[in-house]
DNA sequence: TTGCCATTTCAACTTTATTTGAAATTCTTT
DNA sequence: AAAGAATTTCAAATAAAGTTGAAATGGCAA
């Protein structure tokens, strides 16, 4: 593994650490990655990350969300289920309507500075 | 604006921070909701969060990289690009390789407790 | 029960992201 | 200059995500 044609810089660094296979090793396993990656997709568009920002601030319903974000209500519906689904809101039924808030898993997301840009 | 018909709690909430206004201006501007999207889009790929994790160990040449993915070349460079547009990343030639390394932002992204499932 | 309201679901469609294999590029060695 | 290695680029194909408008659902009030 270690007599490769590869950089000596690298070699180097990549032996001291042990070598390829200890790197393989410390690689999270597929479900961490699946998860991991499956929560940065949920946020990776700019009318999810909204909704997030709007959350934070207090939960909603869907009506005020919409009259704020200002688009059709079956898209709104997609991105806050998609939301839902990654774990990061809530809706709670109250009569006619629905309130969203923010999950746990919701709050930690958006006070993290990578959320600031 | 507060004449509505939604519930209680929620027109209360609103109120007490300043109507639907307040909640509009206080949402980041299009350009910062854009790359912060951005980035969470780099992220949302097992490949590319392992290639951080790598990157994140030590700098490392696509060759070693490509054995650790066991994935083609092309696609390895697809996905390398994407961590690079994004910032992430970096690469350095030298000679007839390159070996990428983690930019300031893929240090704090990798750093950041959200990378931990 | 009838009708209305808030919200979701559905299926067709459009857009964007990813994969693939082949060809091109760039540097190095002979 | 020619040959070889490492990496990228390209275009075609596939897959996944997002959008749309219409129809369905479920609660509520008359």
């Amino acid at each position: 593994m270690e007599g490769r044609d590869i950089p000596e810089e690298v070699a180097e660094a990549l032996l001291a650490c042990g070598g390829v296979e200890a790197m393989e090793g410390c690689l999270p396993d597929a479900d961490r990655l699946a998860s991991v990656s499956a929560f940065h997709r949920a946020c990776a568009d700019p009318v999810r990350l909204k909704i997030l920002f709007m959350l934070s601030q207090q939960p909603l319903c869907v009506c005020v969300i919409k009259e704020i974000l200002d688009i059709a209500d079956s898209k709104l519906s997609y991105h806050l289920n998609v939301l839902k689904k990654a774990g990061l809101i809530k809706g709670e039924s109250q009569g006619n309507w629905i309130i969203y808030s923010l999950t746990g898993d919701g709050k930690t997301c958006i006070g993290c500075k990578l959320m600031d840009g």
